[in-house]
RNA sequence: GGGGUUGUAGCUCAGUUGGUUAGAGCAUCCGCCUGUCACGUGGAAGGUCACGGGUUCGAGUCCCGCCAACCCCGCCA
């Protein structure tokens, strides 16, 4: 029997082991050298244990132990030692005990670590935790983000095991359907000049699993898109993908609802309390010019087109015509803005969201209103801007005029960044559902419709008979076309804390209808069958009402465990870039390589 | 593709108006210390100031370029 089969966990050994012999291993995490007497902490994944080196005990052993060094590993056979009422460590969960070596064993020597590990020597650079991922994986909040992954993994998996769920998995080599984000692409060996695609998510399958009769089917899916990176995006991620027959959209939701609660309590061991609400796309973006708000805080827009003809702005009235005109009322924000930070302000939302500039008022102290566009406010104007907004003397209103997809952008992008500044963002968990999406938006560029989620969402059952009959026509006028946009789609977004988590829909089951769809979308028979065929034959042989979801796993745990980025909560993220600072990946191939799949750079040499 | 931030010892950072030999803490190496627990303590070693140009008598510092990491816009059905 080796000593390894002996083996506690470092975390495991307490007073109830007085006197006993045992085997501990792990890394050598603190030593600490007394002359006489050496202290090692030893670490492993359960946690750290006092191992005690002492000269009298054993002179050649203290002499061997004086060698080691941070993150060696080792393994030590000695007695468990009750310390006395002085020396023991309330800090540590091992601290009433110690272990007196008697024997120690090298089983590897480390070179000093380029990252510091101990948590008390603070974190290198993101840079360096890349390149050295499996040191930094050591460190404690890393296994503690590891851990909770794999509660909340199980999490979801128990509970859709008990509600009769099956695990079934799809392809990851697939065809390439250009539609939403970039694929990736695996060119075929066997089949010149041919590829398959990565799964930007396991959507077509998880359809024709219940057109197959699976009834429930769930899968924890790597999903792959090709698109810039974000700090809540990587080009490969995990969703919990799910999907449901002869389910509504309320079934869906109600399951979810549980779901993520029931996975959420395995994971971090918090309720989550009630149901969370439901607002629709139209409410979301009126509100907090968001289909994502985050509504732990209030701070939400204020309608001003029809206040515009109070005024004797132009830039506003202009505004109000042709497009929307909206404000924002930030609490205190008089006195916490400065005329530096409004120029601040002006430019980056003229720069990232297209506005104009950026016209504001402040609220003195006796209640007057101060700012250069006041001279062109009316008396009248002014008291029902501040009656609409609620805004009390230190206030500060910002408006924004334009294209509505630019004021809501604008004004957006302002409430979540001036909240932020003035700690305004409890430090509390609000879901929300986001439901109603339009099914169609105008494409500026092709002058035609587009799917605002994929093309197989279905319309809500009252707006259905509209898309049927537009669908039958030969061809649209533009007016008809733009009459669609008010459409209604059958889907639901869950959104947490101003980030979408989740988002599914109820999907089209019968061919008639998806045919009317992709007619609307002008994409033709031919390029539908060659493209998506085998979803709609599968939808001519019974396909069974359905729907589901999918949840991002990477944000739910992002924001459970307060992480900056999704990367804090996977093993082995990717750069900005794209690139793995461990790996060296991507990287070049043979020529070799390249010939046997038919393949020729153009990229430039560098 | 665009905007921004950062880059100085193995690590985290400081470095004033452009001016003598670029500093500190931690880590490393050599010592001292028999009850520490982020031990303490004496000493030593450690620098392509990301990289390439330029301005200047003189550049870590100013200018131009470039690379990388990060944040944002575009993009992400």
């Amino acid at each position: 029997m080796s000593s390894f089969s002996l083996r506690r966990e470092c975390n495991s050994v307490g007073p109830a082991d007085n006197e006993k012999s045992i085997v501990v291993c792990g890394w050598v995490y603190r030593y600490r050298d007394q002359g006489g007497v050496l202290f090692v902490d030893l670490r492993d994944r359960s946690g750290l244990v006092q191992v005690v080196f002492d000269l009298a005990v054993d002179a050649e052993l203290h002499k061997k132990a004086n060698a080691l060094r941070g993150e060696d590993v080792i393994l030590v056979t000695g007695k468990v030692r009750l310390r006395d009422k002085n020396a023991i460590n309330p800090k540590l969960k091992t601290g009433e005990i110690e272990i007196v070596a008697h024997e120690l064993e090298l089983l590897s020597k480390a070179k000093p670590s380029p990252i510091p590990l101990d948590e008390h020597d603070g974190e290198a650079s993101e840079e360096l935790r890349l390149e050295y991922r499996f040191l930094d994986l050591r460190r404690k909040p890393m296994q503690e983000a590891l851990r909770v992954r794999h509660e909340f993994i199980r999490g979801v998996r128990n509970f859709l095991d008990n509600e009769g769920f099956w695990e079934v998995e799809t392809p990851i080599l697939n065809k390439s359907t250009p539609e939403g984000a970039r694929d990736f692409l695996v060119p075929s060996r066997l089949n010149a000049g041919e590829f398959y695609a990565l799964p930007q998510s396991p959507q077509i399958f998880k359809q024709l699993l219940m057109v197959a009769g699976s009834e429930k089917y769930y899968q924890i899916a790597r999903c792959f898109r090709d698109e810039d990176l974000r700090k809540d995006r990587q080009p490969e991620f995990t969703q919990i993908d799910i999907e449901m027959s002869f389910v509504d959209k309320d079934m869906v939701m109600a399951l979810n609802e549980r779901l993520i609660a029931s996975a959420c309590k395995a994971a971090f061991g918090v309720e989550i309390d009630g149901k969370p609400q439901r607002m629709t796309y139209h409410d979301a973006m009126e509100l907090y010019g968001n289909d994502k708000p985050d509504i732990r805080f209030g701070m939400t827009l204020t309608e001003l087109g029809d206040w515009a003809a109070m005024t004797e702005f132009k830039v506003f009235k202009g505004a109000a015509e042709t497009g929307r005109l909206k404000a924002l009322c930030v609490p205190g924000g008089a006195a916490k803005v400065s005329r530096k930070d409004i120029d601040d302000l002006t430019q980056w939302v003229m720069q990232d969201y297209k506005a104009k500039g950026l016209a504001w008022v402040k609220v003195g102290e006796g209640g007057a209103l101060e700012s250069l566009i006041t001279k062109f406010l009316p008396e009248a104007a002014q008291a029902e801007l501040v009656k609409r907004t609620g805004a009390k003397p230190g206030d500060i209103i910002f408006f924004a005029g334009d294209r509505a997809d630019i004021v809501f952008a604008t004004l957006s992008a302002l409430r979540l960044r001036l909240a932020e500044k003035l700690g305004m963002i409890p430090d509390t968990y609000k879901a929300l559902w986001v439901v109603d999406f339009p099914l169609f938006d105008w494409d500026h560029e092709t002058n035609s419709l587009l799917s605002v989620h994929h093309p197989f969402t279905a319309p809500v059952p009252e707006d259905a008979h509209l898309v049927k009959e537009a669908g039958k026509k030969e061809s649209l006028t533009a007016e008809e076309q733009k009459a669609l946009l008010a459409v209604r789609s059958n889907a639901y977004d869950f959104v947490l804390n101003g980030v979408e988590i989740g988002g599914g829909s109820i999907r089209i089951h019968e061919s008639e209808l998806q045919q009317a769809i992709f007619r609307l979308l002008k994409i033709s028979d031919e390029e539908a069958q060659s493209r998506f065929g085998f979803l709609l034959k599968g939808l001519e042989f019974g396909a069974p009402p359905h729907g589901g979801i999918a949840f991002g796993v990477d944000r739910v745990l992002m924001l459970g465990l307060k992480k900056a980025s999704i990367r804090d909560v996977m093993a082995f993220p990717k750069t900005q870039k794209g690139t793995c600072l461990m790996s060296g990946a991507p990287s070049l191939v043979d020529e070799k390589q390249l010939r046997e799949l038919y393949l020729k750079s153009t990229a430039k040499a560098r």
